[in-house]
DNA sequence: GGTACGATAGGCT
DNA sequence: GCCTATCGTACCG
């Protein structure tokens, strides 16, 4: 039995979904063009903070994520880098390709993680985790494909919080590796048109998740996130407490509206 | 609520 | 044999 607060079957969610006034479907004026992705690795990765990922299903139906959680994987010297001492492989050569390419691997045999070129030889930013937006039903259906029946519903902030479980909930294929997110009917990035410049404080800097085997490079500083926002995977409370006290309004404030 | 653990799976090198 | 994860379960406060 599928529950839900609003009520009505998943195509009625969808539909008023569809309708918000807040997501006009005609945003091209939103839309980040290359020159956004033309910029270094760190500041893509900063800069993509509380940006809007977009991905337009088959059906026409659009999803839609905030950007909450990223990490910059430099290339050359960067020993987690998949592209590290300029390493170039089939597997790897959209990290070498233009800024604004996707990069998208399987992992642990089960998985997808998806990533963006930035400027950098091999530089490129792994997505880490979304704030759901528009389509939870849809998100929620493909991430409990794989789950047991049985087991206890996804709450929303759980819908898009890793690396492989955003690919899942926005349906993003092997399929869409090596293609320019600038430049793709299936899947591009917005500004949000609500959101104002980050405040001082509002972003944490940490360090990477899953590279222990990377030496000193597990310890660089080069994750990012949305502080106190609830879609981030794994908080830091060292980083959050060094970046000290947060300033009056510079936590990032989230109502999730079901199943929070 | 959180944390920690083992099991999982397939592609890449 | 390693891997930029996730799931279900157990256990703790």
């Amino acid at each position: 039995m599928t529950q839900s607060n609003e009520g009505g079957s998943e195509q009625d969610i969808v539909q008023r979904e569809c309708k918000s006034q807040y997501f006009s479907c005609e945003s091209n004026n939103l839309k980040l063009g290359e020159d956004f992705f033309k910029q270094p690795c760190v500041c893509l990765a900063k800069a993509l903070l509380g940006k809007v990922l977009v991905r337009r299903c088959a059906d026409g139906l659009e999803l839609r994520g905030r950007v909450v959680e990223t990490e910059a994987y430099l290339g050359g010297e960067d020993k987690a880098s998949h592209s590290a001492c300029g390493k170039r492989t089939e597997r790897n050569l959209a990290m070498f390709m233009k800024p604004g390419t996707i990069y998208v691997y399987p992992i642990y045999g089960i998985y997808l993680c998806m990533n963006i070129s930035s400027q950098g030889e091999g530089a490129a930013v792994l997505l880490r985790s979304l704030e759901p937006l528009q389509g939870h039903a849809v998100m929620r259906r493909l991430r409990g494909a794989r789950r047991k029946e049985s087991s206890r519903p996804l709450k929303e902030k759980e819908l898009c919080n890793g690396p492989s479980k955003l690919c899942q909930a926005l349906d993003v294929p092997r399929a869409f590796d090596r293609r320019d997110l600038a430049d793709d009917p299936d899947v591009w990035l917005e500004r949000d048109p609500e959101e104002g410049p980050l405040q001082e404080g509002e972003m944490v800097t940490s360090t990477r998740i899953g590279i222990e085997s990377h030496g000193e490079w597990a310890a660089k500083p080069l994750r990012f996130y949305l502080r106190g926002h609830p879609c981030v995977s794994v908080l830091d409370r060292t980083a959050e407490k060094e970046a000290g006290p947060m300033q009056p309004g510079g936590q990032t404030t989230v109502e999730l509206t079901t199943n929070s």
